[in-house]
DNA sequence: ATCGCGCCCCGCCAGG
DNA sequence: GGCCTGGCGGGGCGCG
């Protein structure tokens, strides 16, 4: 790990956050929070983060108070990756500064990734840069967007869109989804879930948009546990022994569970067990089922397992998390 | 409520 | 030596 000292750590990934007139607040704070969790083995920082405006002027943000930073436009020319910050809806069809278009662009041209949280897409979009691109925004202003951007491929029912170099997040907090699966995409697995921890991101959302639930961790394509995963999900109503998913894997268990972890972050059971708390809270919330056939049916044998689970994992029984969302529907 | 049993997780270490 | 593998054992947790 730490043999070689500061001598061959890797220089820190440049990130360049642009907030415009009206930038959403709580976007502002989101990458540098979650990227700047993101550490190696020895706690350094794997990102630096800075704020540009242009021309280095504040700005005024949707909270009211004043961004003042040290960064222009330059520090897209200097950044590996750059995020738009969200702003204020109402201000979403108001044209793109042609300089701010031009930095994009040129990042973008030079192989930057670029990168938009909530409302940002607009800004993305005005850049040209998702024309026949898979892409999301705040639900909210989808109408908006695809009226202004119809040549892009707007997804609104998502959390996030990786498209390669062009990554687009839903509303405000989604913004820490697709930090930490940057963090993930660039480090792995076991980096973006301590980012998490580090972060203390809550495992559940209260509230509607249960339609978001269902994109949960992106899978790591040069997996070799995940054909292991997908075999579980198909069987998840059946009991599961960690022998059998690494049987079919052809590995030891010991091997089998040492992969796993590195591929996805998680021990296979506490994986398995996520895995059937979100199989039976989408059935709580689109079926009447009653809540022992949804234990049944999510793997957990009694409605007493699945009550427990819950309870740890969600702080909610079943029924009240079934009421939840009958009412906010 | 408690205990016992089985499974899981993971550090450790030996071997290829 | 470095890397990956896989067996072992103890501590932990869920469940009956």
């Amino acid at each position: 790990m730490c043999k070689n000292p500061a001598m061959s750590r890797s220089p820190r990934h440049r990130v360049a956050l642009l907030a415009l007139d009206g930038v959403v607040a709580f976007d502002l704070g989101t990458p540098p929070q979650v990227l700047g969790a993101a550490r190696d083995e020895a706690g350094h920082q794997l990102y630096e983060v800075r704020v540009a405006t242009p021309g280095a002027t504040p700005v005024v943000s949707s909270a009211g108070f004043t961004v003042a930073t040290e960064h222009g436009l330059e520090a897209l020319a200097w950044a590996d990756t750059v995020v738009v910050a969200g702003i204020e809806g109402d201000r979403t069809d108001v044209p793109v500064d042609p300089e701010v278009v031009g930095a994009l662009r040129s990042a973008a041209g030079r192989g930057a990734r670029t990168v938009s949280i909530c409302t940002g897409a607009f800004v993305l979009a005005g850049a040209g840069l998702l024309d026949g691109r898979p892409a999301t925004t705040h639900w909210y202003w989808a109408t908006r967007f695809r009226r202004m951007y119809p040549q892009v491929l707007l997804d609104p029912d998502v959390l996030f869109v990786d498209d390669g170099d062009v990554l687009t997040s839903a509303g405000v907090a989604a913004g820490v989804d697709l930090c930490l699966h940057l963090v993930r995409a660039d480090h792995g697995a076991a980096v973006a879930n301590r980012a998490a921890r580090r972060c203390v991101v809550p495992p559940w959302r209260a509230g509607g948009q249960s339609q978001y639930i269902e994109h949960h961790v992106p899978a790591q394509p040069d997996s070799s546990t995940a054909p292991a995963r997908a075999w579980a999900l198909a069987h998840l109503d059946q009991p599961l022994e960690l022998a059998e998913l690494a049987r079919r894997s052809s590995m030891s268990v010991r091997t089998f569970t040492r992969r796993f972890r590195d591929e996805t972050g998680e021990s296979p059971g506490r994986w398995l067990t996520q895995q059937r708390v979100d199989r039976a809270r989408h059935l709580l919330e689109t079926t009447d089922l009653p809540v022992d056939s949804v234990a049944r049916h999510s793997g957990f044998g009694t409605a007493a397992a699945l009550r427990a689970q819950m309870a740890t994992a969600l702080g909610v029984p079943p029924s009240a998390y079934r009421a939840t969302f009958r009412a906010a529907v």
